[in-house]
DNA sequence: CGGAAGATCCACT
DNA sequence: GTGGATCTTCCGA
C-alpha cells in the first residue's frame, strides 16, 4: 500500500532525474494529431511524462504532465458531453481529437482539456497536474505565490495549472498539434506502464456509478500531483 | 426566470 | 475538516 507522500519528496523515486534533456528545440515539437484521435481512456495515461508547451508574450513555459483524467463523453455521467449534450460550452468537445477544451469552473478557475477521439464522441482528457520544466519563475508570478514554493503548489491541480501557464477561455478550441500555436503537447519522455498509478476521478460525486471508474492517472510517487494518492 | 450546483482553491479552525 | 469566493450553465416552473 502506498501511503501519503505529501511533504516527503527526498526518498521518492523520480523517474525523471535520470532523463537526458536534448538541447535541440525539436524536443518541443507537437505530437501529431493522430495521437489524439483515439479513446480518452488510452490517451490519458499516455500523456503522462509529455510536455505542455505554452507560448505567451514571446516566452515559452513548459510543464511535464504528471496527472490526467479521462472523460468518456456521451456515455460518461461525469462528462460535460453526457447524453450528447451540446451547448455553447461543450461545443469544442465535439471537435476532432487534438483541440483544446477550456472551461470556467466555480466562477474563477479554468480547466484545460485535450479533446480526443472523433467529432461524435465528446471525449477529452483533463490535465490535472504538471511539474515545471521551463519558465518556473513566470509560473510562480502567474500564481501570485509568495515565499518558499512547495512541490505541487505551482501546477498541482487543474485550476493552479491553468493559472501557472496562463490558460483561459481564449485558448478554447485551439489546435494543440500546431507547432506554431500558443499551446501544444510535445513527446517528452512517456511514463512507463509500471510507473502509472490509476484510481477514481476527483470531484464527481454526482456521477453515480461512473464515480468509481478508474480513469485518473498519475506518475507513481510524483511530488507534483494534485493530492496524495489514496490508492 | 429563479435557483442550485459545479472536473477548484485558499484561509481558517 | 469546514466554509467562502464567484459566475456560468443548466434545469424545472
Amino acid at each position: 500500500m502506498s501511503e501519503s507522500f505529501a511533504g516527503s519528496t527526498v526518498d521518492m523515486p523520480n523517474v525523471w532525474t535520470r532523463a537526458r534533456v536534448s538541447s535541440r528545440s525539436s524536443q518541443y515539437e507537437s505530437l501529431p494529431g493522430s495521437f489524439f484521435t483515439r479513446s480518452a481512456r488510452d490517451v490519458a495515461p499516455e500523456l503522462l511524462g509529455r510536455l505542455i508547451v505554452r507560448m505567451v508574450k514571446g516566452r515559452r513555459l513548459v510543464l511535464r504532465i504528471v496527472e490526467t483524467e479521462a472523460y468518456l463523453g456521451i456515455a460518461d455521467r461525469a462528462s460535460h458531453a453526457f447524453g450528447g449534450r451540446r451547448t455553447a460550452r461543450t461545443e469544442s468537445l465535439f471537435l476532432p481529437g487534438g483541440h483544446a477544451y477550456v472551461y470556467l469552473i466555480y466562477g474563477m478557475y479554468h480547466c484545460l482539456n485535450v479533446v480526443t477521439g472523433n467529432e461524435t464522441d465528446g471525449e477529452a482528457v483533463l490535465i490535472r497536474a504538471g511539474e515545471p520544466v521551463e519558465g518556473e519563475s513566470y509560473m510562480i508570478r502567474n500564481r501570485k505565490l509568495q515565499g518558499s514554493v512547495k512541490p505541487g503548489a505551482v501546477a498541482g491541480g487543474p485550476g493552479r495549472l491553468s493559472d501557472a501557464i496562463a490558460v483561459d477561455l481564449s485558448l478554447n478550441r485551439v489546435r494543440i498539434d500546431d507547432n506554431r500555436g500558443p499551446l501544444r503537447i510535445a513527446a517528452g519522455e512517456p511514463t512507463g506502464r509500471s510507473d502509472v498509478a490509476t484510481g477514481p476521478r476527483i470531484g464527481i460525486d454526482y456521477a453515480g456509478e461512473a464515480m468509481r471508474w478508474p480513469l485518473r492517472f498519475a506518475v507513481r510517487g510524483h511530488a507534483h500531483v494534485s493530492r496524495p494518492y489514496p490508492w
